[in-house]
DNA sequence: AAACAATATTAGTTATAGCAAACTATTGCA
DNA sequence: TGCAATAGTTTGCTATAACTAATATTGTTT
């Protein structure tokens, strides 16, 4: 399976996270995902490392440029593609759901088709 | 990632090589998916255990009636995938990569709604 | 100050799913 | 007859990504 997709879903909702309370640290993330906090620990240690995320003394994680980049494009994806699912009938929580599968393994040449066909 | 992603996989290449070939053994998985021979025998043997699958004394696969819907289930929503990505303008490889991935990540309420709108 | 609560980390485990190397067994042919 | 090719299996390894239990670390409250 993808390599990426975990990273990606954990900058995604770290980026949720910040827009919707100003801050996040690790145990947010564990909370809302609904991980272990060693899984998130671990996780975050791995985004850090690839220079994703940063880490402050008060354990608040912000986005670097470039986990800000990977975020916004995910989420980008993600939103598009619930607010597509919805418009064809999908219930709100099916189409969350399918839409944070799909985002991952979907191509870029298909997710452009799809908004130009439906945006 | 999903548990049966794997085994949904192979258990729909059983089937399309049957349609292809007639008969299917372990080394036509290994080079049709481009897995080494050890892989594909562990995976025959986890889908053997679970009575999806049953191996002949000439080592000719083929597949239980429960293997058969799993892998009938799978490659329906392949196929109709795979045509609904062409027919936006998807290139056919893409669509067929896409359609592999997207087939095991969908929900069920997800594909109904695709099928009533667009099929 | 002591105790407690919240947060973070470490260590070790489990499960999936792939690999290469090396082995066995069978078949086909020169 | 004997060797080579084909097919399958066993062993042992890698990597990802989750888990629990236990241990820090930090901050608050009595």
């Amino acid at each position: 399976m993808n390599k990426l997709e975990s990273s990606e879903d954990y900058l995604e909702r770290i980026l949720m996270l910040t827009q919707k309370n100003g801050t996040v640290r690790s145990i947010d993330i564990a909370n809302d995902m609904g991980f272990s906090k060693p899984s998130v620990s671990i996780a975050m240690k791995k985004l850090k490392a690839k220079d994703y995320i940063e880490i402050d003394d008060n354990g608040v994680i912000t986005l670097t440029a470039q986990g800000l980049a990977i975020a916004e494009y995910i989420l980008n994806k993600h939103n598009f593609l619930k607010k597509l699912l919805i418009s064809i009938g999908v219930s709100p929580e099916t189409a969350e759901d399918d839409a944070c599968k799909i985002e991952h393994e979907i191509s870029d040449e298909t997710f452009q088709r799809l908004v130009e066909r439906f945006k």
